[in-house]
DNA sequence: GGGGCTTAGAC
RNA sequence: UUUGUCUAAGCCCC
């Protein structure tokens, strides 16, 4: 019960002191060899740089950390203290606050996730160094890594590993990693970053940034391991963290394609997975000390149907060769939400369902165009038009209404007169000729229902060359 | 090429 | 209420 209280929230918690012993003596040592460059904390405080970090977390309308400062607040406290900012954390004695602890549902709904948000003005300062670090990093990284890097994708990621499964790779180890961002070592990314980083100043503003603790009721809890689900610097070091992996897999000529802590290896036989497995297993446990989580790592065939998930794609195989498809997972969300869309939302306008429903489809589509999907995009499509149609005709509500607009959309007086007055249910009269007939495809459209399977067959054209 | 806003998805 | 990075689409501005 009390270990279970412990369990930190983003970091794992030290359960004595915040001790960083250990770092001493090579700190100490590696600080006299690099005493020579500076620059890069001059760089980080830069004026254009705090400005554009500033405006970065601005936009993202997060919440307040700790001491409950918003965004908009933040604005005039940092033009007044300033400088007082700047010179303490380039004298070395800044203090960054502890993160607050959040708990939030998972997407999914299969348990909690637990968020560490720093205060805005550490969000600033973290964005700052996260701008200047990650252009000194990008070029160590490895061709397989996609996740939190600029110009790369999910889908670049999943087309790499239809790619290599056209290629012989049919099998592929999913490793899972259990709670990743928690169990970083800080020692260990602290000296992959001291490779790198000249500058002293900036190695221990990290340091303090990964030690400054969490909130917990008040009392501050001091952090050991992880690095804090929330802070933006926190992307960068987990793909600093896990090049190592990358490129100790690279060098042993093991194909990876890796999105954040979404690891996929890739192998040519059943039994050559297996094998991977393993090495993969004692080398992040045991020297980049991450946990995998054994039940869910796991060798499966790429192309089989249902075992190979990543980043909401699977891959399918026919007589025409391997295919991209969207995983059943990512269908069935996305059914449900435009069922949730177009459903009797409290007496919205038709209009105004559709341009939702509009919204929704467009950023869907513009994720997911890298499946094949144009049959599936074509039933949603009928059936969408048939959920409007019974969304309209619900609104329409009394029988009077219905004869009325019936015959104001063509259908002969009887015939409107009949089908106003009709028992049947929704659905049945949705699918009906009369109102096939009324409500016709080019009048929904007039009003704004949105043609996302011509929007699909263009996305595709559009980056199918060029 | 840059900037603003909104939405969607991955982790 | 719920943090962060990255990507894409749509609209708008230079």
């Amino acid at each position: 019960m009390k270990a279970e209280y412990r369990k930190g929230c983003r970091q794992r918690d030290s359960v004595e002191r915040e001790g960083d012993a250990g770092a001493r003596s090579i700190e100490a040592r590696e600080g006299k060899e690099r005493d020579g460059a500076e620059g890069l904390m001059e760089r980080i405080l830069n004026r254009e740089n705090l400005n554009r970090a500033y405006k970065q977390v601005k936009r993202n309308h997060g919440a307040p950390g700790i001491d409950g400062m918003t965004v908009e607040a933040a604005s005039p406290w940092l033009r007044e203290n300033r400088d007082g900012l700047l010179q303490s954390i380039r004298e070395g004695h800044y203090k960054p606050s502890p993160v607050r602890c959040k708990e939030i549902p998972k997407p999914d709904g299969s348990g909690t996730r637990k968020l560490g948000i720093p205060t805005v003005v550490d969000r600033v300062i973290q964005q700052a160094i996260a701008q200047q670090l990650q252009p000194l990093f990008e070029p160590l990284f490895s061709e397989g890594s996609y996740g939190y890097r600029p110009g790369r994708s999910a889908q670049q990621a999943i087309r790499k590993v239809k790619t290599y499964a056209e290629q012989d790779y049919g099998h592929a180890v999913e490793i899972d990693l259990s709670k990743y961002f928690d169990t970083l070592n800080h020692e260990l990314l602290l000296n992959l970053l001291r490779k790198r980083i000249p500058d002293k100043r900036v190695i221990d503003l990290i340091k303090k940034y990964l030690k400054s603790g969490v909130m917990e009721n008040g009392v501050r809890r001091a952090t050991e391991e992880g690095s804090p689900q929330g802070g933006p610097l926190s992307p960068l070091l987990a793909n600093i963290y896990l090049n190592e992996f990358d490129q100790e897999m690279e060098s042993r000529g093991v194909t990876v394609i890796r999105y954040a802590d979404d690891i996929v290896v890739l192998a040519k036989s059943r039994r050559a997975a297996e094998r991977l497995l393993e090495s993969s297993r004692t080398y992040l446990e045991q020297k980049l000390k991450l946990h995998m989580n054994t039940q869910k790592s796991k060798v499966v065939s790429i192309v089989a149907q249902k075992h190979f998930k990543f980043l909401g794609f699977a891959l399918g195989k026919n007589g025409k060769g391997v295919y991209i498809r969207v995983h059943r997972q990512s269908l069935a969300k996305a059914k449900k939400k435009l069922k949730e869309l177009t459903s009797r939302s409290q007496g919205r306008k038709a209009r105004q369902v559709m341009e939702n429903v509009k919204v929704y489809i467009r950023g869907w589509i513009g994720y997911f165009y890298v499946a094949d999907m144009k049959r599936i995009l074509q039933g949603w499509n009928e059936w969408l038009r048939r959920r409007m149609r019974m969304y309209i005709w619900k609104q329409w509500k009394k029988p009077r209404t219905k004869v009325q607009n019936l015959q104001k959309l063509g259908i002969p007086e009887w015939q409107a007169y009949q089908w106003g007055n009709t028992r049947l249910g929704y659905w049945r009269i949705a699918g009906s000729a009369v109102l096939n007939r009324s409500v016709t495809n080019a009048r929904l459209a007039q009003a704004g229902y949105y043609d996302f399977p011509a929007q699909y067959e263009r996305l595709r054209q559009l980056h199918s060359n060029g």
